[in-house]
RNA sequence: GCGGGCGUAGUUCAGUUGGUUAGAACGCCUCCCUGUCACGGAGGAGGUCGCGGGUUCGAGUCCCGUCGCUCGCGCCA
C-alpha cells in the first residue's frame, strides 16, 4: 500500500465498499460523540467522512487532532446505512472506518477558519494566504484561473499562434505608466525596467518573420492599486503579421467568444455571449451615445445631443445658454416610464450629480401633453416637442440633462447613464455583451498645457497614413487603435502598428519628438523598420479581468494565488524589504528617504 | 499626493445620552455524549477598546494628532 494514499478524498464511492484504503489530507471538521468519532478529511479533490468506531484504541489520539492538521488514515470502506448517508457529499454514500491513523503534521490554532468563511479581513487572509487558499472558494477560483489559461493556450495554438517568452529585464520606455526599475550592478547608475507589456518585443518578432505570436505575459506597472489593478498582472498578448484591423477582430473573436462560452456557467448561471461578429462602435459615437469608451451595453439607456434645443431662441434657460455660448453642449438621457416614480427618485439623482461636482441633474418629466419638472417652464411647447423627437421620449418618460464643455458633459452623462440604470434596476442580467471600440483619435490635447500628444500607443498606424499626417488637423486624425469591451470592462486594447519609418517620424514630429528621440528611445525597433518590416498588429487581453468576470468576483485579488495588498506590499513574504548596506554598495545606490516616513521594515 | 469608510477577545462583530465588573457568535481549553455531517450539552480561559495627547468627577463612546487596513480620485501611452 502506498505510504500516503491509495485514493483521494473525493474519490470513494459505493463501488469501493469492502476495500482497504489509505487517505491523506487536512482535518476539516471533527464530531466527537464520546464513543464514536467522525473526522471529515479534506484534500483538493473533496471530503471523506472517516469514522473511529466504538471501542477503537484510536479514539484518544484522533480526538486530539486540531483542525487543519495533516493526517494519514488507513481503514476499510463501508456503505453508510440509508438513514446516515449524506446526499450533499459526493462521497456521502460511504465512510472509512479507521484501523490506523498517523498525525503527519500538527497544526497550531489557526488565525481564522478554513472550513467556513468567517469573514476574516483581507490583511489576515494575505498574511496566511496558504490557509486562505485551502478554502473552497479560493480553490475554485484558482482552478478556474488555471483552466482558463489552459483553454486560452489551446485555443491560440489551434488558431495557428506560437507561444513565445520575452525578457523580464528590459529597457525603461518613456511613454506610459511608471516603470518598476531594477538597478544594473554591472553598469553603475543604469537600470533595467520590468516590462509594462512586451510591446516592442512582439513587434520585433513580427520583424523576425514569426507571423502569429502570443504569450501569457507578465506585465508590471508601478502605479497606485485599485480593486481591479495590480502591480503585476497577466495579459494574453497577441501580435499578427500581414493583417488588417478586421483580421485581428475575426481571429480573436472566436477565441474569446469560445472562451466565454466555455466558462460562462462557472457561477452556475449560464450567460449568453454576444454573437460574433461583435458590434464595432467608433470612439466618438461611444462617447456621445454612452459617455464612455468602455460602454456597458447591458444598460439600455442611451445619450443624445440636444444642444440645438437649448440653443433655440424661444428657450430661456440661461444656465445652459451661457455654457452653450462658450462652446458647451447639452446631453440628454431618456429614462423610460418613470413619471410615476416618487419625487425622491429625481432628488436622489440630483444629489448624486452634485456629489459628482455638477450643479445638479436637470430633468423634464413628460406625463401627458406638457412636461413637468424644475426646468420645464423654460421650454415652450415647440421646444419640448423638438426635445421629445430627438430623445424619442414618450408620455411617461423623463429626460435628464447634462450641460458642460463637450468632454466633461460626455463623461458626466456617461456616469449619469450608469447611475440612472442602476437606480431603475434595468441592467440586463445573465449576459456578456461585447463590442469593439474603434477609431480612437491618434492625438489629444493636454488639458493643462494645450500641447498635442499621443492619446494612446505611439506605435499605432494613423488612418490615411502620411497623407492624413500632412493634411489634417492632428486632433482629427484617427488611429487603427481599438479596445474590446465586455459589460463595461475594457478587456483588451490593441492596434495596427505603424511599420513605416517615414510615417513614424512624421507622427512623432507632430507630438513634438525629433528623429533623435525615436532613435534614443525606440532605436532597436526603429532600426528594424529599415530592414523589411511586415504590416502587423495585435492586442493584449487582461486575463485577470476575464477570470474575475467568470468567477463573478469584484476584486482581482480573489483570482490570484499569491498577491500583494492595495499598497503593493506582501504581508506574507514581507515584500518590499529594506536591503543590506552591502547590497546597496554593490549596486552603487544610496538611499535618500523622506524623513517622516522612515519605518523599521527590517 | 487627496478624499470617504473602518480599527473593541484568535476571527467576525455589538456596545444606548459619556456612568457599576466591556458583551455575542465562531474558534481555543476541560469534561459529558454511540450516528453526526455547521452534531449536541456543561464549564472555563482569553481584552493596553490601534497608538499618543486633550476635555471631563468619569472616555470604548466626545475633540485633536498619528498609524494601519480598505474603497475611490489623481495616476494607469
Amino acid at each position: 500500500m502506498h505510504a500516503y494514499r491509495t485514493h483521494t478524498c473525493g474519490q470513494l464511492r459505493k463501488d469501493h465498499v469492502g476495500q482497504s484504503v489509505r487517505l491523506s489530507g487536512w482535518v476539516h471538521r471533527v464530531r466527537d460523540h464520546g464513543g464514536v468519532l467522525f473526522v471529515d478529511l479534506r484534500d483538493t479533490h473533496g471530503l471523506t467522512q472517516c469514522v473511529v468506531d466504538q471501542g477503537s484504541s484510536l479514539i484518544e489520539s484522533v480526538g486530539k487532532w486540531r483542525h487543519e492538521s495533516v493526517v494519514t488514515i488507513t481503514g476499510s470502506v463501508k456503505a453508510r446505512r440509508p438513514d446516515t448517508a449524506n446526499a450533499k457529499m459526493a462521497t456521502g454514500d460511504i465512510e472509512v472506518y479507521m484501523d490506523a491513523a498517523i498525525l503527519q503534521s500538527a497544526a497550531d490554532v489557526i488565525p481564522f477558519q478554513v472550513a467556513e468563511d468567517d469573514g476574516a479581513g483581507e490583511d489576515m487572509r494575505l498574511k496566511y494566504r496558504y490557509l486562505d487558499l485551502r478554502r473552497e472558494k479560493m480553490q475554485r477560483n484558482i482552478r478556474l484561473r488555471n483552466t482558463v489559461i489552459a483553454s486560452i493556450r489551446r485555443r491560440m495554438w489551434e488558431s495557428g499562434f506560437q507561444e513565445f517568452n520575452t525578457p523580464i529585464l528590459t529597457a525603461s520606455s518613456p511613454e506610459g505608466a511608471r516603470d518598476f526599475l531594477v538597478p544594473a550592478r554591472l553598469h553603475p547608475g543604469k537600470f533595467y525596467a520590468l516590462p509594462q507589456a512586451p510591446q516592442q518585443f512582439k513587434q520585433l518578432l513580427m520583424m523576425s518573420g514569426f507571423d502569429r505570436y502570443f504569450q501569457v505575459a507578465p506585465c508590471f506597472r508601478d502605479e497606485d492599486g485599485r480593486a481591479d489593478r495590480l502591480a503585476e498582472f497577466y495579459q494574453l498578448d497577441v501580435e499578427m503579421s500581414f493583417v488588417t484591423q478586421d483580421d485581428v477582430f475575426s481571429t480573436m473573436e472566436p477565441v474569446i467568444a469560445g472562451l466565454f462560452e466555455e466558462f460562462s456557467n462557472h457561477t452556475g448561471e449560464k450567460r449568453a455571449v454576444t454573437k460574433t461578429p461583435w458590434p464595432r462602435i467608433p470612439y466618438r459615437e461611444a462617447m456621445l451615445r454612452y459617455g464612455s469608451d468602455k460602454p456597458d451595453l447591458r444598460n439600455p439607456l442611451e445619450i443624445v445631443d440636444v444642444t440645438e434645443v437649448f440653443a433655440r431662441e424661444d428657450v430661456e434657460f440661461r444656465a445652459f445658454k451661457e455654457i452653450i455660448a462658450k462652446g458647451g453642449v447639452v446631453r440628454a438621457i431618456r429614462a423610460p416610464k418613470v413619471s410615476d416614480r416618487p419625487r425622491s427618485f429625481f432628488d436622489k439623482l440630483n444629489d448624486w450629480a452634485r456629489g459628482e461636482g455638477a450643479p445638479g441633474l436637470g430633468y423634464i418629466v413628460f406625463e401627458a401633453a406638457e412636461g413637468k419638472g424644475p426646468i420645464a417652464k423654460f421650454l415652450p411647447a415647440a421646444a419640448q416637442a423638438a426635445l421629445k423627437t430627438i430623445a424619442k421620449a414618450e408620455a411617461g418618460d423623463a429626460v435628464f440633462f447634462v450641460c458642460d464643455m463637450e468632454e466633461r458633459a460626455a463623461k458626466l452623462a456617461g456616469k449619469a447613464r450608469d447611475k440612472i440604470c442602476a437606480d431603475m434596476d434595468i441592467r440586463e442580467k445573465g449576459v456578456y455583451k461585447f463590442c469593439w471600440i474603434v477609431d480612437f483619435p491618434m492625438y489629444e490635447k493636454d488639458e493643462k498645457t494645450g500641447v498635442v500628444q499621443f492619446s494612446h500607443n505611439p506605435f499605432s498606424m494613423p488612418q490615411g497614413e502620411m497623407e492624413s499626417l500632412d493634411t489634417k488637423d492632428p486632433l482629427d486624425i484617427l488611429a487603427y487603435q481599438y479596445d474590446c469591451v465586455c459589460n463595461g470592462f475594457e478587456l483588451c486594447s490593441g492596434a495596427i502598428r505603424n511599420h513605416k519609418p517615414e510615417v513614424m517620424e512624421r507622427a512623432f514630429a507632430i507630438a513634438g519628438y525629433g528623429v533623435e528621440t525615436i532613435k534614443a528611445k525606440f532605436g532597436g525597433m526603429y532600426n528594424a523598420f529599415h530592414y523589411g518590416a511586415p504590416p502587423h498588429g495585435g492586442c493584449g487581453f487582461g486575463i485577470d479581468r476575464i477570470v474575475m468576470l467568470f468567477a463573478d468576483e469584484p476584486n482581482l485579488r480573489e483570482v490570484y494565488a499569491f498577491v500583494m495588498n492595495g499598497a503593493f506590499e506582501d504581508p506574507m513574504m514581507g515584500a518590499p524589504t529594506a536591503v543590506s548596506p552591502e547590497q546597496l554598495r554593490d549596486l552603487h545606490i544610496k538611499t535618500d528617504l523622506p524623513k517622516e516616513k522612515i519605518k523599521a521594515t527590517g
